[in-house]
RNA sequence: GCCGAAGUGGUGAAAUGGCAGACACGACAGACUCAAAAUCUGUUGAGGGUAACUUCGUGCGGGUUCAAGUCCCGCCUUCGGCACCA
C-alpha cells in the first residue's frame, strides 16, 4: 500500500529544505555551465497581496527557469520588489501610516506568499527599490545622466488642480480632480527631462538585435514614431518666424494657412501685433482645461482662431497666408506649429470648411472637394504636382526630393528626424520616489550632489501629501531644502522632486547580477557573467513604455562603459491576464476575484502551478475555473498512485513512443513557452501508462522528471521515495531518442475534390503512385472517383487530394 | 481617434495552408459500493436519418488556393497602451 497524497504537507517538507539549503542559490561563474538569466518583472507591493496574474507568469517562468537548470544550465532567477511609487503613497495616506512602513509590511506578505508557491528564486540576491543601498545607485546613475546632458530642466504642462496641486492623468475624471472633483486645468511647470529622443534612432533601430515577438517590436517601433522629413522655417510678415517639421513637403503650395499651439511662446510674442488678443486669451484658457488626449483626438469638432493682423510667409512661393492657433496643436510636441495643406490632409480638410478657408489642390489623381487626398493615397502611385509653380508636372517622389534641395539651398530649412516618442518627464512633486540629487545654486546653477554624499535619503516626515502650492512635499522641509553648493560653497537649496516609479524600474536587471556591491552599482564582471537577459516576461501593459525606458537606461549606461551590452533583453515575452469565471477581468467591484492562498489550502500550491499552466495560451487571457485546479489535482494524484504501477523491469516496447513523444514536445513546448499544451503532452502520457496499467521504472522516472518543472514538490517526493536520486535538482532533463518515434506506417486522409472521403495506412516513404493505387483500392474512397480524374495533389506525410470531373 | 492583440463545441481550449475541436471540464452511461463520495472505463460539435450515411460548422461580408481557423481586402465586438498608476 502506498501513501495518500498530502500535497500540503509535501510542499511544506520541501520548501523548508529549499529554503535551509538554500537550493537556488547562483554564482556568478559555475564550472562547466552555461550561464542564463531568465526574468520575470519586480512587482508592485501592494497591499492585496500576490494575485493570480502573478502566479500565472511565475510558475511558468519558473517551470521555465526549472527545465534550464536540469538542462545543466547555471540560472539566474531572482525576485524584488517595485516599491517606489504613487500606489504606496496613497495607500499610506488612507491608512494614516509611513509609506516605509506600508511598503515594509506588503514586501513581507508578498515574499512568504511566494514562498508558498515553491518558486526557485535566489533569494540572496532579492532587491527592494525604496532600499537606501538599491536607491543610492539610482541617484548615482541620474547624475551621469545629468553630467551626459541627458538630464535638463524643461517647461512641460502637468494637471493642476486648484485644491490638490499637480495631478496624475489617473487622477483626473472628465476633467475634474477625482479627491475634490473641482475643475482640473492644464498648467505649465518646469520639470527634469531626460533626453530620450537623443536615443530614438538607436531605439528603433537596435529591435533587430533582440528577439522580441513581432508584435512587440512593432508596438515599439510605432511608439517611437520616427518619421524624416523637412524643417521649414515661416516668416511672420509683422515680424518674428517660426518652423515647422513636415513629412509632406511636396504639398507646400497648398498651404492656404498655418497653425500655432496656442499657448506656443510664439503666440505670446506676437501679442501687441495681434488684434484680437481679448478672444486669444479666452481661448487659451478653453484649452486649458482639455487633457492632451482630448486635444489631440482625431474625431472631434475641430476647434481653433484666427490671429487677427498676423500673417505668415510660404518660403516656397512668397504667398501670404493666414495664422490660426488650434488646440490640437500641441507647445511642447514638435516645433508647437504646423503647416495646413486642407486638400491633401484630412484634419486640414476639416478645419479649412469651418473656417471657410480656401484650398488649392497640388497633386493630381483624386476629386478633393468631398475629402482630402492624402498622402497614404497618393504615394508610390505615380502623382504628379500641379499649381506647385515650377515644380508642377513633376511626381511627387521626385517633387520631394527636388522641392526640399531648393528650400534647403535658400538656407530656409533642413532634413530632420522626428519622433513622435517625446523626452522623459521624470520629475514628480510627490514624496515616495528617490529625490533627485542636484543642488540648485543663484551662481552656479544646477550642480550634481558629490558622489560620496549619495544616498540622498528621504527623510521621515509627518505629512507627505502633495501640497496646495504644487511643489513637492519636500519642499516643505527647511532642514531638508537647505543646503550649500558643493563648487561654491555658498548657500543653495535642493531641488526637491523626486523620480517617477519607472526610475527603480530600469535598471533593476542589473542590479541582480550583483546585489551587494557597495562600490559600484554591478561589477563588470559580473554584468558580463549575465547579460543580456536571455528571457524577460512582464505583462502587456508594459511592452511599450518600462521596455522601452530600460533599453533606453541601459544604453545610456552603455556609451559611459558602464554595462557590457546596449541592449539588455534578448527576448521578451508577455502572459496574459487571469479573468474572473464570468470572463471579466477580476477586480473588487466585481466581486469575481480568487485569492491564490484559498486555492493553495485547498488543492495544494502544485495543482495551483500546473492549472496556471494548463489554462491555455500563455500569452492570451484565460478565465478562472476551480473545475480546472480540480482537473489538474487529479492528474498529480494519478501520478501519486502510479506508484503501484510501478515494474522493475522496463516496458520498453509498449511505452517507448508515448514516453519519447512526450519528452520531445515537453522539451520544445517549455523552451517555445507553450507550458498548456506540455502539460496536456503529459497528460496523454499518463493516459497512456493507465491503459497499460503498468510502467518500468526508468519510464516513470522520465515522467516524474517532466512534471518536476510545473509540479516541483511532487516531484522531489516521489523521486525520494522512488530512490531514484538523491535530489531532483542533481538529475538531468531526459533526452529523446528520434528512433523511439521512427514509425514505419501512416494513416493519410484522402481527400476528393477537397472532401476528405477515406483514411489509407501506408508506408512513411510511400510515393504518389503507391498511395494513389491505395486509394482507388479502398472501398470508401473508391466509390467516390466516379468521374474522371483531372488532377492528383500528393503532399508525403500529409494528404492526398484528387480532382474528379464528375460525369 | 491612433497603436497592438484576440474572437473556434455546453465550458477552458488544440491545430508548420493539409482529417477542425488534441488535452481538460461538464453531461450521460457502465464498473466498484448497502449507498454516496472518490476512483477506473466508455460516449459526447450541431442539424437530418431506424441505420448505412449525409448536410452544416472556427465573429460578419468578400477574395486567393486542389485545399483557409490559418493568407489577402473590407467590417463588427472585446481587451491592453496612449506619456504623472507602474
Amino acid at each position: 500500500m502506498i501513501r495518500k497524497y498530502e500535497p500540503l504537507k509535501i510542499e511544506k517538507k520541501w520548501q523548508s529544505i529549499w529554503e535551509k539549503e538554500e537550493t537556488y542559490k547562483v554564482p556568478n561563474h559555475a564550472d562547466g555551465k552555461e550561464n542564463e538569466y531568465i526574468l520575470i518583472e519586480f512587482p508592485y507591493p501592494s497591499g492585496i497581496g500576490l494575485h493570480l496574474g502573478h502566479c500565472r507568469s511565475y510558475t511558468a517562468i519558473d517551470a521555465y527557469a526549472r527545465k534550464e537548470r536540469l538542462c545543466r544550465k547555471n540560472v539566474l532567477f531572482p525576485f524584488g520588489t517595485d516599491a517606489f511609487g504613487l500606489e504606496a503613497e496613497r495607500t499610506a495616506i488612507r491608512e494614516h501610516k509611513l509609506p516605509q512602513e506600508i511598503v515594509a509590511r506588503n514586501i513581507k506578505t508578498f515574499q512568504s506568499q511566494v514562498k508558498e508557491l515553491g518558486l526557485s528564486f535566489d533569494w540572496s540576491r532579492t532587491i527592494n527599490s525604496c532600499d537606501e543601498d538599491y536607491y543610492k545607485w539610482t541617484q548615482w546613475q541620474f547624475i551621469q545622466f545629468f553630467k551626459k546632458g541627458l538630464a535638463e530642466k524643461q517647461e512641460t504642462t502637468v494637471n493642476w488642480c486648484p485644491n490638490c496641486g499637480v495631478l496624475s492623468n489617473e487622477e483626473v475624471e472628465d476633467g475634474k480632480c477625482c479627491q475634490c472633483h473641482a475643475e482640473t486645468t492644464q498648467k505649465a511647470k518646469q520639470q527634469w527631462v531626460l533626453k530620450m529622443t537623443e536615443y530614438g534612432d538607436r531605439l528603433a533601430d537596435d529591435l533587430s538585435k533582440t528577439e522580441y515577438l513581432d508584435h512587440i517590436k512593432t508596438s515599439q517601433l510605432n511608439w517611437i514614431g520616427k518619421s524624416e522629413g523637412v524643417e521649414v522655417d515661416f516668416e511672420i510678415k509683422q515680424g518674428g518666424k517660426f518652423s515647422i517639421f513636415t513629412t509632406c513637403i511636396e504639398t507646400i503650395f497648398g498651404i492656404t494657412f498655418m497653425v500655432l499651439a496656442p499657448e506656443s511662446k510664439i503666440v505670446d510674442s506676437l501679442r501687441d501685433k495681434i488684434k484680437n488678443w481679448k478672444e486669444v486669451e479666452e481661448y487659451r484658457k478653453q484649452t486649458a482645461k482639455k487633457s492632451e488626449f482630448d486635444r489631440t483626438e482625431m474625431n472631434k469638432e475641430k476647434s481653433g482662431l484666427k490671429l487677427e493682423g498676423i500673417s505668415a510667409i510660404n518660403p516656397a512661393n512668397g504667398k501670404e497666408v493666414d495664422v490660426y492657433i488650434g488646440d490640437f496643436v500641441l507647445a511642447n510636441y514638435g516645433t508647437g506649429a504646423v503647416m495646413a495643406v486642407p486638400t491633401h490632409d484630412q484634419r486640414d480638410f476639416e478645419f479649412a470648411e469651418k473656417f471657410g478657408i480656401p484650398k488649392i489642390q497640388v497633386i493630381d489623381g483624386a476629386d478633393v472637394s468631398e475629402k482630402a487626398f492624402e498622402k497614404q493615397d497618393y504615394l508610390g502611385k505615380g502623382c504628379k504636382l500641379i499649381n506647385s509653380g515650377e515644380f508642377s508636372g513633376l511626381t511627387v517622389e521626385d517633387a520631394k526630393v527636388k522641392i526640399t534641395e531648393k528650400l534647403i539651398e535658400k538656407g530656409v530649412a533642413r532634413k530632420k528626424h522626428n519622433f513622435k516618442m517625446r523626452d522623459w518627464i521624470f520629475s514628480r512633486q510627490r514624496y515616495w520616489g528617490e529625490p533627485i540629487p542636484i543642488i540648485y545654486c543663484e551662481k552656479c546653477g544646477w550642480v550634481p550632489v558629490p558622489e560620496n554624499e549619495l544616498p540622498i535619503t528621504l527623510p521621515k516626515v509627518d505629512s507627505y501629501e502633495p501640497t496646495k502650492d504644487g511643489e513637492s512635499p519636500l519642499s516643505a522641509i527647511p532642514e531638508f531644502v537647505n543646503t550649500v553648493c558643493p563648487k561654491c560653497g555658498a548657500s543653495a537649496k535642493r531641488e526637491t522632486d523626486t523620480m517617477p516609479g519607472w526610475a527603480g524600474s530600469s535598471w533593476y536587471f542589473l542590479r541582480y547580477c550583483d546585489p551587494h556591491n557597495d562600490k559600484e552599482f554591478a561589477s563588470m564582471d559580473a554584468l558580463k557573467a549575465w547579460l543580456p537577459v536571455a528571457l524577460y516576461n512582464g505583462g502587456n501593459e508594459h511592452t511599450t513604455r518600462h521596455l522601452l525606458y530600460a533599453r533606453f537606461w541601459v544604453k545610456v549606461l552603455y556609451d559611459l562603459g558602464l554595462v557590457p551590452v546596449d541592449e539588455p533583453f534578448k527576448k521578451r515575452i508577455s502572459q496574459g491576464l487571469i479573468l474572473g469565471t464570468d470572463g471579466k477581468k477580476m477586480s473588487k467591484s466585481a466581486g469575481n476575484g480568487v485569492d491564490p492562498r484559498i486555492m493553495i489550502d485547498r488543492y495544494g500550491a502544485d495543482s495551483l502551478r500546473v492549472w496556471m499552466s494548463f489554462i491555455g495560451e500563455y500569452s492570451e487571457s484565460a478565465s478562472w475555473s476551480e473545475e480546472g485546479l480540480k482537473a489538474c489535482n487529479k492528474l498529480l494524484s494519478r501520478i501519486w498512485n502510479m506508484q503501484e504501477m510501478v515494474t522493475e523491469k522496463s516496458e520498453e516496447s509498449e511505452l517507448a513512443f508515448a514516453v519519447h513523444s512526450a519528452i520531445k514536445k515537453v522539451t520544445s513546448d517549455i523552451d517555445n513557452t507553450k507550458f498548456n499544451t506540455a502539460i496536456s503532452a503529459i497528460m496523454i502520457l499518463v493516459n497512456e501508462i493507465y491503459r497499460l496499467g503498468k510502467v518500468g521504472r526508468e519510464d516513470y522516472k522520465n515522467l516524474i522528471l517532466l512534471i518536476s518543472p510545473f509540479a516541483p514538490h511532487i516531484a522531489n517526493e516521489l523521486f525520494e521515495v522512488m530512490k531514484f536520486g538523491t535530489k531532483i535538482e542533481d538529475a538531468t532533463w531526459p533526452v529523446f531518442d528520434e528512433s523511439k518515434l521512427v514509425k514505419n506506417e501512416i494513416e493519410l486522409p484522402v481527400q476528393i475534390n477537397g472532401k476528405v472521403r477515406g483514411v489509407i495506412t501506408v508506408s512513411v516513404d510511400a510515393g504518389e503512385d503507391e498511395v494513389l493505387a491505395a486509394a482507388k483500392e479502398n472501398k470508401e474512397i473508391s466509390k467516390y472517383l466516379t468521374g474522371n480524374i483531372i488532377k492528383v495533389i500528393f503532399v508525403p506525410k500529409k494528404i492526398l487530394n484528387i480532382i474528379v470531373k464528375i460525369v
